[in-house]
DNA sequence: TTGGTCAAGCTGTTGT
DNA sequence: ACAACAGCTTGACCAA
């Protein structure tokens, strides 16, 4: 049966996914076998000078998806990852609990406010995860619970990862989709005079919120159908008038 | 102090 | 009923 995978689909992202597994290896698999070069596998051991202060891991650098993963971890030097990879020394577990406890010793809780907990994952939590977002943007359950495996982290962990990260990158391109189609001015001034003339030369109507954003946004192929009265045939904005 | 980032919480929707 | 999702918010943390 000849594929015609879509990246629109879910149901092909995993299907997609599943098929490599089978011949192959997963890359959870390659994760705990240490096959997979191309993850950094020196990183993948847990450094025994790895300071117990910070937790944090360095900030994400939010570049466009495609070039993110790679220029942020090219970028980054060995004293950095020295600093950030105490949580793989102490196996990154019980998350919940210590990622909130030394700040517990550092600052006094108001009684009766419960401090929320705030896991900073790894370094190479995050490299791992960035690298398999920008492979698949789903994962199903046993891949789920294999990478969670790999990286010492809870199923739920992964799968809230995953969404946030969906959700920024949504966001990302929505915003940069709107600073390339929303112009400097903004003309509303036709739409309230009556006794103007509604279409004057040079009273340009922007209607930037009605712009069909989900052109190129794939990981929401259902918004087609949502905007479909507003978007027939791609038209930029104003063309409905 | 403030604003940005991010893991986690919350709510509503969808599919099985 | 349950799980997973999107969308959005919250609270902790950090840097400027």
């Amino acid at each position: 049966m000849t594929s015609s995978f879509s990246p629109f689909s879910i149901k092909d992202i995993l299907n997609r996914r599943y098929a490599r597994g089978k011949s192959g290896s997963t890359d959870a698999e390659e994760l705990r076998t240490g096959d997979a070069s191309c993850i950094l596998p020196e990183r993948l051991t847990p450094h025994p000078g790895a300071s117990p202060g910070s937790l944090r891991p360095l900030t994400c650098k939010e570049e466009p998806f495609e070039t993110e993963v790679k220029q942020e971890f090219s970028e980054k030097t060995d004293e950095h990852f020295q600093s950030q990879t105490r949580a793989e020394e102490e196996g990154h577990l019980q998350r919940e609990e210590a990622c909130c406890c030394p700040q517990e010793n550092r600052q006094q809780r108001r009684p009766g406010t419960k401090k929320r907990s705030r896991a900073a994952f790894s370094h190479t939590q995050v490299h791992e995860l960035e690298r398999r977002f920008s492979a698949q943007r789903y994962l199903s359950g046993p891949e789920r619970a294999d990478l969670a495996e790999a990286l010492k982290l809870t199923e739920t962990q992964v799968k809230i990862w995953f969404q946030n990260r969906r959700y920024k990158t949504k966001r990302r391109q929505v915003a940069a989709e709107v600073a390339a189609l929303n112009p400097k001015t903004v003309s509303v001034k036709v739409l309230v005079r009556d006794e103007e003339k509604q279409h004057q030369r040079g009273a340009a109507v922007h209607l930037p919120m009605n712009a069909p954003l989900y052109q190129e946004y794939q990981y929401y192929p259902y918004l087609h159908y949502y905007y479909q009265p507003w978007s027939m045939g791609s038209m930029p904005c104003g063309v409905m008038l």
